[in-house]
DNA sequence: GGAATCAACTGAACCGGTTTAGTAGTAGAC
DNA sequence: GTCTACTACTAAACCGGTTCAGTTGATTCC
């Protein structure tokens, strides 16, 4: 079979540990010795086990992702296969590895983490679509497993955060619609229940405030691409309709307007629209969407980033701050109608 | 700590073995100590440590999937994230997990696959994007771990197949598009080098053989959306220019519907159009696009049910196939023009 | 020059399971 | 009434690492 840390400690003449601290870097064997049995377990071509470490020293080397979407929504969003690849890049300098669990059913989530946790398979997890009053927060704690948040989390959390500034995104948003003349803009909000959704929806009531405006067009969705539809549908139906739409996201804000537009609407010569994300799709839609680019990668880079040397106690305990979403102005926005 | 099976072992007054037989339902305890073992162990809450159970059974209980794509196109495809989630389901009812590698890099995919079974991370691997002559599949034999593949691979492969028609699937849109009336009927084909790539132009090829046409108007691509607008830019500057276009994906045909109303010309009026995936945003696009609808969650669910029976030594060894695609007709075809 | 200190290393215990070899007790065969 | 066969169990080895408690030999100190 594989060769085993005794074959190496047979071949170089010495004992178990003597290997195990050559190897690990540990005091107690001299330079001469060390280098003597890092070559010979170079030789033998020695790949410690993961297993037995793990045994010992008590720790998985993995991380945990536990995403609760329903599969439709999951096939649409663009914001997971980068989060995820960025994850990766971060854990393949360390050799980590990503436990990836998908909890469709509703109750599925916490018993996935209970999982994760119990059954040792992560040393730490990460937790996205924080929610008001997060349930995760005191099951985690509960559970003991470091961790690390997408955003902060409104109740009080004990673990770092790795947040994006959403409403700058949302107010350079408004701000541009306000520049191309616009009064009513209304927005089409994602789950309230969501931290990133309300905080949306917070920032585009105060940038409204912020130039005089008031923000009376609200409805609510659910980042869905039927509930962009109703809540479009919801909006233009008002006697004040508004000449132009922020949506929470993308997939909202193109099935709105492929909604307006089936209304016979003009976009953006009567409605303009600004999505979130920048998925990939929308530079490739009827007008292109203007929408706000962030970047999942670097975001699921940075929090492994973050979790992982939390697990190697060099955390600092702060909160890390990504950059703001970048507006990207496309075909979907225009001046207000006259 | 958590509670061992010494701590059972004790409280039942039996040896660590007995337990150990109890709970794996293995003879050499009688029925009444077995009963008795298995309530002190849910009395006691006892998990067994899937870490020694690793170590001594040299299992990881893990599938891995390692995934190569640019990060680009990883967020656009539908594919992914329901197609694990139909692994998940499997996976749920046998306490396994998955283990998700991203790979970006070029070479990094191999270096993947080596590290994941070197570090006896997974038990099984699941083959996606199966590329013709295939170079992971020698891999995989060298390192002796198990493994499904989505489609059979050109070259010999001892590993079970879990395959999708997709010749039927275009074979419906030609068909389709033949009773519309059209004869000049293109492809924008996705990387030649993937199966399921060439596997899509040949069934291209032979519908058009089928219904006496010839097959001349065939553009590459790359299942990216760029590579679609390059694509459907060369088809249209043909003389013979097509009246309609098959393509190989729904964002390659997204953009290329959205490359073909810039140059003016309408769809379905001048240009027919059809996707394949059915990727949720297709219908909102203006128009709506006529694509191909496929199953990913059960292609996930099926391969990881076949790897796992695989594992446990019940796999008949057959291939297996999955429903063909369904054709799913919206507004982006239409009536050849005159 | 003898005690104290330290570096370098070994042997064994340990992590928490599985599995093998061995033992006691009972039943059946003849 | 012994011999065999079998059931039900235990003790210990084992998986492959880490880590603790010693041991040895050289160095330092006074």
């Amino acid at each position: 079979m594989a060769v085993t840390i005794s074959d190496v400690a047979l071949a170089a003449g010495v004992s178990k540990g003597a290997v195990s601290y050559a190897l690990n870097g540990q005091p107690g064997v001299s330079p001469d010795t060390r280098d003597r049995i890092l070559k010979v377990a170079k030789d033998l071509g020695w790949k410690p086990s993961l297993r037995a470490k793990g045994l010992s020293s008590a720790k998985a080397y993995a991380l945990g992702l536990v995403v609760a979407r329903n599969p439709s929504l999951l096939g649409t969003d663009p914001f997971f296969p980068a989060f995820i690849a960025g994850i990766e890049t971060a854990l393949a300098e360390h050799d980590y590895t990503l436990v990836l669990s998908i909890a469709t059913a509703p109750g599925a989530e916490e018993r996935c983490y209970r999982k994760l946790v119990d059954n040792g398979r992560v040393d730490g997890v990460i937790l996205t679509d924080v929610r008001r009053n997060d349930s995760r927060i005191p099951l985690l704690l509960e559970l003991k497993v470091p961790a690390v948040t997408l955003n902060r989390p409104d109740t009080g959390s004990p673990f770092p955060a790795v947040s994006v500034d959403e409403s700058a995104g949302i107010v350079a948003a408004v701000e541009h619609l306000v520049a191309l003349g616009h009064r009513r803009i209304a927005h089409v909000g994602g789950g309230q229940e969501y931290i990133h959704g309300r905080s949306r929806r917070i920032a585009w009531e105060e940038s409204l405030a912020g130039a005089g405006l008031i923000s009376d067009l609200f409805a609510a969705a659910d980042f869905t691409a039927a509930g962009g539809v109703a809540a479009t549908a919801d909006l233009l139906r008002r006697a004040d309709r508004p000449t132009a739409i922020v949506y929470a996201n993308d997939l909202m804000a193109t099935a709105g307007q492929s909604y307006a537009q089936s209304l016979g609407l003009s976009v953006p010569g009567d409605l303009s629209i600004t999505g979130y994300d920048n998925a990939e799709f929308t530079q490739y839609l009827n007008p292109p969407l203007t929408t706000l680019a962030t970047d999942p990668m670097l975001w699921g880079r940075v929090s492994a980033r973050v979790l992982l040397n939390q697990l190697a106690g060099t955390h600092d305990g702060e909160d890390t701050t990504l950059p703001a979403p970048r507006l990207v102005v496309r075909a979907s926005t225009g001046p207000a109608p006259a």
